[in-house]
DNA sequence: ACTTGATGAATGAACGTTCATTCTCCTATC
DNA sequence: GATAGGAGAATGAACGTTCATTCATCAAGT
Protein backbone atom coordinates (compact mmCIF):
# COMPACT_ATOMS: atom_id res chain seq x y z
CA UNK A 1 0.00 0.00 0.00
CA UNK A 2 1.72 2.86 -1.01
CA UNK A 3 -1.14 5.49 -0.85
CA UNK A 4 -1.98 6.83 2.41
CA UNK A 5 1.42 7.55 3.49
CA UNK A 6 1.63 4.19 5.13
CA UNK A 7 2.40 4.97 8.96
CA UNK A 8 3.23 8.25 10.66
CA UNK A 9 6.46 7.89 12.43
CA UNK A 10 7.36 9.01 15.62
CA UNK A 11 7.52 11.99 16.88
CA UNK A 12 11.14 11.76 18.57
CA UNK A 13 12.42 9.98 16.04
CA UNK A 14 11.89 13.11 13.74
CA UNK A 15 13.82 14.80 16.50
CA UNK A 16 16.65 12.56 16.25
CA UNK A 17 17.22 12.93 12.61
CA UNK A 18 17.10 16.73 12.78
CA UNK A 19 19.32 16.28 15.06
CA UNK A 20 21.38 14.07 13.20
CA UNK A 21 21.24 16.24 9.88
CA UNK A 22 21.92 19.92 10.68
CA UNK A 23 25.52 19.39 10.85
CA UNK A 24 25.35 18.33 6.87
CA UNK A 25 23.06 21.33 6.62
CA UNK A 26 25.45 23.73 8.42
CA UNK A 27 28.75 22.40 6.21
CA UNK A 28 26.95 21.88 3.08
CA UNK A 29 24.12 24.57 2.89
CA UNK A 30 20.47 24.01 2.00
CA UNK A 31 21.05 23.90 -1.80
CA UNK A 32 24.63 21.87 -1.29
CA UNK A 33 23.51 18.71 0.47
CA UNK A 34 21.57 16.28 -1.27
CA UNK A 35 18.59 13.86 -0.15
CA UNK A 36 21.31 11.21 -0.20
CA UNK A 37 23.67 12.94 2.00
CA UNK A 38 21.33 13.86 4.35
CA UNK A 39 19.90 10.04 4.50
CA UNK A 40 23.48 9.20 4.91
CA UNK A 41 24.05 11.21 7.88
CA UNK A 42 20.42 9.84 9.56
CA UNK A 43 21.70 6.19 8.93
CA UNK A 44 18.89 5.39 6.98
CA UNK A 45 18.25 4.56 3.17
CA UNK A 46 16.73 7.92 1.08
CA UNK A 47 13.60 6.28 0.54
CA UNK A 48 13.23 5.92 3.96
CA UNK A 49 13.60 9.51 4.76
CA UNK A 50 10.75 10.35 2.94
CA UNK A 51 8.51 8.54 5.63
CA UNK A 52 9.90 10.97 8.13
CA UNK A 53 9.61 14.45 5.40
CA UNK A 54 7.77 14.55 2.76
CA UNK A 55 10.19 16.84 0.94
CA UNK A 56 13.50 18.91 1.40
CA UNK A 57 11.54 22.01 1.93
CA UNK A 58 9.86 19.97 4.98
CA UNK A 59 13.06 19.18 7.06
CA UNK A 60 13.99 23.14 6.94
CA UNK A 61 10.37 23.99 8.04
CA UNK A 62 11.01 20.95 10.77
CA UNK A 63 13.92 22.84 12.05
CA UNK A 64 12.63 26.29 12.27
CA UNK A 65 9.59 24.69 14.17
CA UNK A 66 12.19 23.48 16.79
CA UNK A 67 14.35 26.76 17.33
CA UNK A 68 11.37 28.15 17.93
CA UNK A 69 9.98 26.03 20.67
CA UNK A 70 13.55 26.01 21.86
CA UNK A 71 13.53 29.98 21.98
CA UNK A 72 9.97 30.23 23.47
CA UNK A 73 11.10 27.94 26.32
CA UNK A 74 14.33 29.98 27.09
CA UNK A 75 11.97 33.38 27.23
CA UNK A 76 9.46 31.69 29.69
CA UNK A 77 12.94 31.51 31.43
CA UNK A 78 12.94 35.11 31.56
CA UNK A 79 9.20 35.85 32.06
CA UNK A 80 8.70 34.00 34.38
CA UNK A 81 11.68 34.93 36.92
CA UNK A 82 11.67 36.99 39.76
CA UNK A 83 14.87 38.73 38.50
CA UNK A 84 14.18 38.97 34.51
CA UNK A 85 17.24 41.13 34.07
CA UNK A 86 19.58 39.51 35.15
CA UNK A 87 18.36 35.97 33.52
CA UNK A 88 17.83 38.02 30.73
CA UNK A 89 21.57 38.90 30.53
CA UNK A 90 22.75 35.67 31.57
CA UNK A 91 21.12 33.63 28.80
CA UNK A 92 22.52 36.59 26.49
CA UNK A 93 25.71 36.33 27.57
CA UNK A 94 25.53 32.53 26.79
CA UNK A 95 24.66 33.27 23.91
CA UNK A 96 26.89 35.26 22.76
CA UNK A 97 29.92 33.43 24.65
CA UNK A 98 29.05 30.15 22.62
CA UNK A 99 27.03 30.38 20.27
CA UNK A 100 25.72 27.20 18.43
CA UNK A 101 27.44 27.39 15.21
CA UNK A 102 25.40 25.31 13.65
CA UNK A 103 21.94 27.11 13.90
CA UNK A 104 23.63 29.93 13.27
CA UNK A 105 24.91 28.42 9.78
CA UNK A 106 21.19 27.12 8.84
CA UNK A 107 19.66 30.29 10.01
CA UNK A 108 22.19 32.01 6.97
CA UNK A 109 20.76 29.19 4.39
CA UNK A 110 17.22 30.20 5.50
CA UNK A 111 17.68 33.55 5.00
CA UNK A 112 19.10 32.80 1.28
CA UNK A 113 16.33 30.71 0.43
CA UNK A 114 13.39 32.85 1.54
CA UNK A 115 14.35 35.05 -1.43
CA UNK A 116 13.43 31.79 -3.56
CA UNK A 117 10.53 30.04 -1.48
CA UNK A 118 7.66 31.92 -0.39
CA UNK A 119 6.94 29.22 2.29
CA UNK A 120 10.30 29.49 3.52
CA UNK A 121 9.63 33.39 3.78
CA UNK A 122 6.62 33.33 5.48
CA UNK A 123 8.16 30.73 7.86
CA UNK A 124 11.19 32.92 8.67
CA UNK A 125 8.70 35.78 9.12
CA UNK A 126 7.09 34.71 11.41
CA UNK A 127 10.05 33.21 13.40
CA UNK A 128 11.44 36.61 13.54
CA UNK A 129 7.68 37.88 14.37
CA UNK A 130 7.27 35.32 17.24
CA UNK A 131 11.10 36.14 18.67
CA UNK A 132 10.56 39.84 18.53
CA UNK A 133 7.27 39.26 20.66
CA UNK A 134 8.96 37.46 23.12
CA UNK A 135 11.79 40.04 23.25
CA UNK A 136 9.36 42.78 24.00
CA UNK A 137 7.22 40.76 26.88
CA UNK A 138 10.32 40.61 28.56
CA UNK A 139 11.35 44.26 27.84
CA UNK A 140 7.79 45.03 29.45
CA UNK A 141 8.70 42.72 32.78
CA UNK A 142 12.00 43.87 33.05
CA UNK A 143 11.00 47.74 32.55
CA UNK A 144 7.38 47.03 34.53
CA UNK A 145 5.67 48.01 31.60
CA UNK A 146 1.88 46.80 30.15
CA UNK A 147 1.95 44.81 27.15
CA UNK A 148 0.77 47.57 25.10
CA UNK A 149 2.56 50.19 25.94
CA UNK A 150 5.46 48.02 25.62
CA UNK A 151 5.01 46.79 22.42
CA UNK A 152 4.67 50.75 21.44
CA UNK A 153 8.08 51.65 22.86
CA UNK A 154 10.35 48.48 22.87
CA UNK A 155 9.74 47.24 19.37
CA UNK A 156 12.77 49.12 17.73
CA UNK A 157 14.66 47.60 21.07
CA UNK A 158 13.49 44.45 19.88
CA UNK A 159 14.81 44.59 16.63
CA UNK A 160 18.00 46.27 17.54
CA UNK A 161 18.82 43.58 20.07
CA UNK A 162 18.26 40.63 17.75
CA UNK A 163 20.27 42.07 14.94
CA UNK A 164 22.82 42.38 17.56
CA UNK A 165 23.07 38.90 18.80
CA UNK A 166 22.52 37.40 15.14
CA UNK A 167 24.61 39.56 13.99
CA UNK A 168 27.38 38.63 16.50
CA UNK A 169 26.37 34.93 16.11
CA UNK A 170 26.95 34.97 12.49
CA UNK A 171 30.13 36.68 12.20
CA UNK A 172 31.50 33.67 13.90
CA UNK A 173 30.33 30.84 10.96
CA UNK A 174 32.39 32.93 8.92
CA UNK A 175 34.21 29.82 8.05
CA UNK A 176 35.49 29.35 4.20
CA UNK A 177 36.83 25.89 5.05
CA UNK A 178 34.59 22.82 4.14
CA UNK A 179 36.36 21.13 6.56
CA UNK A 180 33.98 20.59 9.74
CA UNK A 181 37.05 21.20 12.26
CA UNK A 182 37.06 25.04 11.02
CA UNK A 183 33.09 25.49 12.62
CA UNK A 184 34.45 25.14 15.95
CA UNK A 185 35.02 28.86 16.09
CA UNK A 186 34.49 31.78 18.62
CA UNK A 187 33.57 34.85 18.35
CA UNK A 188 36.25 38.10 18.66
CA UNK A 189 36.31 38.46 22.14
CA UNK A 190 36.39 41.96 21.92
CA UNK A 191 33.99 42.07 19.41
CA UNK A 192 31.60 40.09 21.90
CA UNK A 193 32.43 42.72 24.63
CA UNK A 194 31.53 46.07 22.52
CA UNK A 195 28.18 44.16 21.84
CA UNK A 196 27.57 42.96 25.43
CA UNK A 197 27.73 46.52 25.89
CA UNK A 198 25.37 47.70 23.77
CA UNK A 199 22.90 45.26 24.58
CA UNK A 200 23.42 46.60 28.28
CA UNK A 201 22.80 49.89 26.76
CA UNK A 202 20.12 49.06 25.29
CA UNK A 203 18.49 47.49 28.43
CA UNK A 204 19.19 50.18 30.66
CA UNK A 205 17.63 52.65 27.21
CA UNK A 206 14.59 50.35 28.06
CA UNK A 207 14.60 50.56 31.95
CA UNK A 208 14.93 54.64 31.80
CA UNK A 209 11.82 54.35 29.04
CA UNK A 210 10.20 52.31 31.55
CA UNK A 211 10.62 54.64 34.57
CA UNK A 212 9.25 58.00 31.93
CA UNK A 213 6.13 55.91 31.04
CA UNK A 214 5.40 54.64 34.91
CA UNK A 215 5.67 58.53 35.75
CA UNK A 216 3.50 60.70 33.45
CA UNK A 217 4.74 63.24 34.72
CA UNK A 218 5.74 64.42 30.73
CA UNK A 219 3.36 62.52 28.37
CA UNK A 220 5.10 64.21 25.80
CA UNK A 221 7.14 60.84 24.70
CA UNK A 222 6.06 60.75 21.21
CA UNK B 1 38.00 28.71 -35.10
CA UNK B 2 36.92 28.05 -31.64
CA UNK B 3 39.93 27.89 -29.84
CA UNK B 4 41.96 30.33 -28.09
CA UNK B 5 38.62 31.40 -26.37
CA UNK B 6 37.83 33.99 -29.56
CA UNK B 7 37.92 37.86 -28.31
CA UNK B 8 37.52 39.06 -24.75
CA UNK B 9 34.48 41.43 -24.57
CA UNK B 10 34.97 44.62 -23.45
CA UNK B 11 35.07 45.49 -19.60
CA UNK B 12 32.45 48.27 -19.40
CA UNK B 13 29.82 45.92 -21.26
CA UNK B 14 30.41 43.18 -18.24
CA UNK B 15 29.44 45.67 -15.78
CA UNK B 16 26.36 46.74 -17.88
CA UNK B 17 25.10 43.54 -17.51
CA UNK B 18 26.37 42.74 -13.85
CA UNK B 19 23.71 45.54 -13.39
CA UNK B 20 20.74 44.39 -15.60
CA UNK B 21 21.08 40.61 -13.94
CA UNK B 22 21.51 42.10 -10.40
CA UNK B 23 17.60 42.12 -9.71
CA UNK B 24 17.44 38.72 -11.14
CA UNK B 25 19.82 36.99 -8.48
CA UNK B 26 18.37 39.47 -5.84
CA UNK B 27 14.52 37.86 -6.43
CA UNK B 28 15.44 34.33 -7.31
CA UNK B 29 18.89 34.09 -5.30
CA UNK B 30 21.88 32.34 -6.48
CA UNK B 31 20.69 29.09 -7.21
CA UNK B 32 16.98 29.83 -7.96
CA UNK B 33 18.43 31.95 -11.12
CA UNK B 34 19.07 30.16 -13.89
CA UNK B 35 21.92 30.92 -16.77
CA UNK B 36 18.76 30.83 -18.78
CA UNK B 37 17.20 33.42 -16.37
CA UNK B 38 20.51 35.87 -16.41
CA UNK B 39 21.01 35.50 -20.26
CA UNK B 40 17.38 36.23 -20.82
CA UNK B 41 17.59 39.30 -18.29
CA UNK B 42 20.42 40.81 -19.85
CA UNK B 43 18.74 39.94 -23.20
CA UNK B 44 21.09 37.71 -24.94
CA UNK B 45 21.64 33.99 -25.19
CA UNK B 46 22.44 31.66 -23.04
CA UNK B 47 26.02 30.80 -24.79
CA UNK B 48 26.49 34.03 -25.54
CA UNK B 49 26.79 35.00 -21.80
CA UNK B 50 29.50 32.88 -21.37
CA UNK B 51 31.90 34.94 -23.13
CA UNK B 52 31.39 37.57 -20.70
CA UNK B 53 31.43 35.29 -17.82
CA UNK B 54 32.73 31.79 -17.74
CA UNK B 55 30.57 30.50 -15.25
CA UNK B 56 28.03 31.24 -12.95
CA UNK B 57 30.44 31.30 -10.14
CA UNK B 58 32.25 34.18 -11.88
CA UNK B 59 29.38 36.29 -11.93
CA UNK B 60 28.99 36.20 -8.31
CA UNK B 61 32.73 37.13 -8.05
CA UNK B 62 33.06 39.84 -10.09
CA UNK B 63 29.51 41.14 -8.45
CA UNK B 64 31.78 41.37 -5.06
CA UNK B 65 34.89 42.95 -6.99
CA UNK B 66 32.98 45.80 -8.58
CA UNK B 67 30.93 46.27 -5.24
CA UNK B 68 34.14 46.05 -3.60
CA UNK B 69 35.80 49.01 -5.98
CA UNK B 70 32.74 51.42 -4.88
CA UNK B 71 32.92 50.58 -1.52
CA UNK B 72 36.74 51.64 -1.53
CA UNK B 73 36.30 54.71 -2.99
CA UNK B 74 33.52 55.75 -0.36
CA UNK B 75 35.83 55.30 2.25
CA UNK B 76 38.63 57.52 -0.08
CA UNK B 77 35.69 59.93 0.46
CA UNK B 78 36.24 59.88 4.39
CA UNK B 79 39.63 59.23 4.68
CA UNK B 80 40.69 62.12 1.77
CA UNK B 81 38.69 64.46 3.45
CA UNK B 82 38.98 67.77 5.72
CA UNK B 83 36.06 66.60 7.85
CA UNK B 84 36.08 62.75 8.27
CA UNK B 85 33.79 62.17 10.85
CA UNK B 86 31.12 64.56 9.28
CA UNK B 87 31.73 62.35 6.04
CA UNK B 88 31.75 59.50 7.78
CA UNK B 89 28.09 59.95 9.67
CA UNK B 90 26.66 61.47 5.81
CA UNK B 91 27.91 58.42 4.12
CA UNK B 92 26.94 56.02 6.88
CA UNK B 93 23.10 58.13 7.26
CA UNK B 94 22.39 57.48 3.25
CA UNK B 95 23.17 53.94 3.55
CA UNK B 96 21.22 53.30 6.74
CA UNK B 97 18.33 55.11 5.25
CA UNK B 98 18.39 54.04 1.47
CA UNK B 99 19.93 51.12 1.36
CA UNK B 100 20.40 49.12 -2.08
CA UNK B 101 17.99 45.93 -1.55
CA UNK B 102 19.53 44.28 -4.66
CA UNK B 103 23.13 44.63 -3.56
CA UNK B 104 21.77 43.64 0.60
CA UNK B 105 19.73 40.30 -1.08
CA UNK B 106 23.06 39.16 -3.10
CA UNK B 107 25.04 39.80 -0.40
CA UNK B 108 22.80 37.69 1.71
CA UNK B 109 23.02 34.92 -1.11
CA UNK B 110 26.83 35.51 -0.94
CA UNK B 111 26.94 34.33 2.78
CA UNK B 112 25.01 31.14 2.16
CA UNK B 113 27.05 30.11 -0.35
CA UNK B 114 30.46 30.05 1.19
CA UNK B 115 29.12 27.33 2.91
CA UNK B 116 29.48 25.43 -0.42
CA UNK B 117 31.86 26.74 -1.96
CA UNK B 118 35.04 27.50 -1.05
CA UNK B 119 36.33 30.40 -3.29
CA UNK B 120 32.95 32.39 -2.65
CA UNK B 121 33.97 31.96 1.46
CA UNK B 122 37.52 33.43 0.53
CA UNK B 123 36.08 35.99 -1.70
CA UNK B 124 33.50 37.09 1.01
CA UNK B 125 36.20 36.95 3.49
CA UNK B 126 38.15 38.69 1.77
CA UNK B 127 35.36 41.12 1.06
CA UNK B 128 34.64 41.74 4.81
CA UNK B 129 38.82 42.09 5.42
CA UNK B 130 39.03 45.02 3.12
CA UNK B 131 36.07 46.92 4.52
CA UNK B 132 37.21 46.27 8.34
CA UNK B 133 40.41 47.74 6.95
CA UNK B 134 39.03 50.87 5.03
CA UNK B 135 36.89 51.36 8.65
CA UNK B 136 39.64 50.98 10.80
CA UNK B 137 41.21 53.64 8.50
CA UNK B 138 39.19 55.89 8.77
CA UNK B 139 38.33 55.66 12.71
CA UNK B 140 42.63 56.41 12.70
CA UNK B 141 42.00 59.27 10.41
CA UNK B 142 38.81 60.55 12.68
CA UNK B 143 40.28 60.09 16.19
CA UNK B 144 43.72 61.41 14.84
CA UNK B 145 45.90 58.29 15.47
CA UNK B 146 48.30 55.99 14.00
CA UNK B 147 47.43 52.63 11.54
CA UNK B 148 49.15 50.66 13.36
CA UNK B 149 47.23 51.69 16.58
CA UNK B 150 44.52 52.06 15.28
CA UNK B 151 44.44 48.59 13.83
CA UNK B 152 44.98 47.27 17.99
CA UNK B 153 42.69 49.51 19.23
CA UNK B 154 39.57 49.84 17.04
CA UNK B 155 39.17 46.58 14.93
CA UNK B 156 36.35 45.56 17.38
CA UNK B 157 35.05 49.42 16.96
CA UNK B 158 34.89 48.32 13.09
CA UNK B 159 32.83 44.93 13.52
CA UNK B 160 30.54 46.67 15.64
CA UNK B 161 30.27 49.06 12.78
CA UNK B 162 29.59 46.56 9.89
CA UNK B 163 27.55 44.24 12.07
CA UNK B 164 25.24 47.05 12.94
CA UNK B 165 24.80 48.42 9.27
CA UNK B 166 24.70 44.95 7.55
CA UNK B 167 21.83 44.04 10.19
CA UNK B 168 19.87 47.00 9.18
CA UNK B 169 20.02 46.92 5.75
CA UNK B 170 19.77 42.70 5.97
CA UNK B 171 16.53 43.25 8.01
CA UNK B 172 14.80 45.52 5.66
CA UNK B 173 14.77 42.73 2.76
CA UNK B 174 12.82 40.43 4.72
CA UNK B 175 10.45 40.65 1.79
CA UNK B 176 9.19 36.91 0.80
CA UNK B 177 6.85 38.08 -1.83
CA UNK B 178 9.04 37.10 -5.32
CA UNK B 179 7.21 40.28 -6.72
CA UNK B 180 10.16 42.27 -7.35
CA UNK B 181 7.60 45.63 -6.15
CA UNK B 182 7.87 44.14 -2.37
CA UNK B 183 11.39 44.93 -2.87
CA UNK B 184 11.11 48.59 -2.30
CA UNK B 185 10.67 48.23 1.52
CA UNK B 186 12.27 51.03 3.89
CA UNK B 187 14.03 50.04 7.07
CA UNK B 188 12.06 50.24 10.17
CA UNK B 189 12.74 54.22 10.64
CA UNK B 190 12.37 53.86 14.39
CA UNK B 191 15.21 50.87 14.33
CA UNK B 192 17.26 53.10 11.95
CA UNK B 193 17.38 55.86 14.68
CA UNK B 194 18.28 53.77 17.33
CA UNK B 195 21.19 51.88 15.18
CA UNK B 196 22.08 55.53 14.14
CA UNK B 197 22.60 56.08 17.81
CA UNK B 198 24.43 52.98 18.39
CA UNK B 199 26.49 54.28 15.22
CA UNK B 200 27.38 57.65 17.48
CA UNK B 201 27.99 56.09 20.54
CA UNK B 202 30.37 53.83 18.85
CA UNK B 203 32.23 57.34 16.64
CA UNK B 204 32.20 58.76 20.42
CA UNK B 205 34.05 56.02 22.01
CA UNK B 206 36.35 55.90 18.93
CA UNK B 207 37.40 59.59 19.25
CA UNK B 208 37.85 58.88 23.32
CA UNK B 209 40.34 55.95 23.04
CA UNK B 210 41.91 58.07 20.40
CA UNK B 211 42.26 61.04 22.74
CA UNK B 212 43.73 58.73 25.40
CA UNK B 213 46.47 57.83 23.52
CA UNK B 214 47.85 60.70 22.16
CA UNK B 215 47.89 61.66 26.00
CA UNK B 216 50.11 58.76 27.69
CA UNK B 217 49.68 60.19 30.64
CA UNK B 218 48.23 56.16 31.78
CA UNK B 219 48.90 54.04 29.24
CA UNK B 220 47.11 50.83 30.96
CA UNK B 221 44.61 50.25 28.63
CA UNK B 222 44.81 46.59 27.64
C1' DA C 1 0.63 -15.58 5.66
C1' DC C 2 0.33 -10.95 6.44
C1' DT C 3 1.59 -6.46 7.96
C1' DT C 4 5.08 -3.04 8.67
C1' DG C 5 9.63 -0.98 7.98
C1' DA C 6 13.21 -0.33 5.05
C1' DT C 7 15.87 -0.48 0.75
C1' DG C 8 18.18 1.54 -3.29
C1' DA C 9 17.74 1.41 -8.16
C1' DA C 10 14.79 3.84 -11.45
C1' DT C 11 12.55 8.15 -13.07
C1' DG C 12 12.11 12.37 -14.97
C1' DA C 13 12.92 17.05 -14.72
C1' DA C 14 16.19 20.87 -14.42
C1' DC C 15 20.45 22.72 -14.72
C1' DG C 16 25.22 24.50 -16.16
C1' DT C 17 27.88 24.29 -19.97
C1' DT C 18 29.28 23.47 -24.89
C1' DC C 19 29.31 23.83 -29.75
C1' DA C 20 27.93 23.62 -34.55
C1' DT C 21 25.67 26.92 -36.91
C1' DT C 22 23.83 31.41 -38.34
C1' DC C 23 23.86 36.34 -38.45
C1' DT C 24 26.06 41.00 -38.75
C1' DC C 25 28.93 44.17 -40.15
C1' DC C 26 33.24 45.90 -41.62
C1' DT C 27 36.75 46.08 -45.24
C1' DA C 28 39.04 45.52 -49.54
C1' DT C 29 38.62 45.00 -54.32
C1' DC C 30 36.82 45.95 -58.75
C1' DG D 1 28.95 52.04 -55.49
C1' DA D 2 28.57 47.35 -55.49
C1' DT D 3 30.11 42.99 -54.11
C1' DA D 4 32.63 39.27 -51.96
C1' DG D 5 35.17 37.72 -48.09
C1' DG D 6 35.87 36.99 -43.48
C1' DA D 7 36.00 37.63 -38.50
C1' DG D 8 33.65 38.23 -34.48
C1' DA D 9 29.00 38.18 -32.22
C1' DA D 10 25.11 35.65 -31.14
C1' DT D 11 22.07 31.71 -31.19
C1' DG D 12 19.66 27.79 -29.16
C1' DA D 13 19.50 22.94 -29.35
C1' DA D 14 21.99 19.19 -27.29
C1' DC D 15 24.84 16.96 -23.71
C1' DG D 16 25.96 15.00 -19.52
C1' DT D 17 25.23 15.34 -14.89
C1' DT D 18 22.86 15.93 -10.65
C1' DC D 19 19.15 15.53 -7.78
C1' DA D 20 14.50 15.19 -5.46
C1' DT D 21 11.20 11.91 -5.47
C1' DT D 22 8.93 7.31 -6.23
C1' DC D 23 8.18 2.48 -6.18
C1' DA D 24 8.85 -2.40 -6.83
C1' DT D 25 11.04 -5.38 -3.83
C1' DC D 26 12.78 -7.45 0.30
C1' DA D 27 13.26 -8.57 5.49
C1' DA D 28 11.55 -9.30 9.93
C1' DG D 29 8.30 -9.77 13.31
C1' DT D 30 3.85 -11.80 14.77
Amino acid sequence: MSLATATRPSEPRSAEILDSIKGVFAAKGFEGASMQDLARAAGMSAGNFYRYFPSKDAIIAALIERDLAEIQHEFNQIISSNTPRETFRNLVRARVETPDFRKEAIITQIEALAAQKPEIAALKARMENDILGYLVASFGRIANVGPDESRQHFAAHGKLVMLLIRGLSAGCCANGAVTPGALTKTPDPALAELVLTMLDRTLADVVAIGALLSRPTFPETT
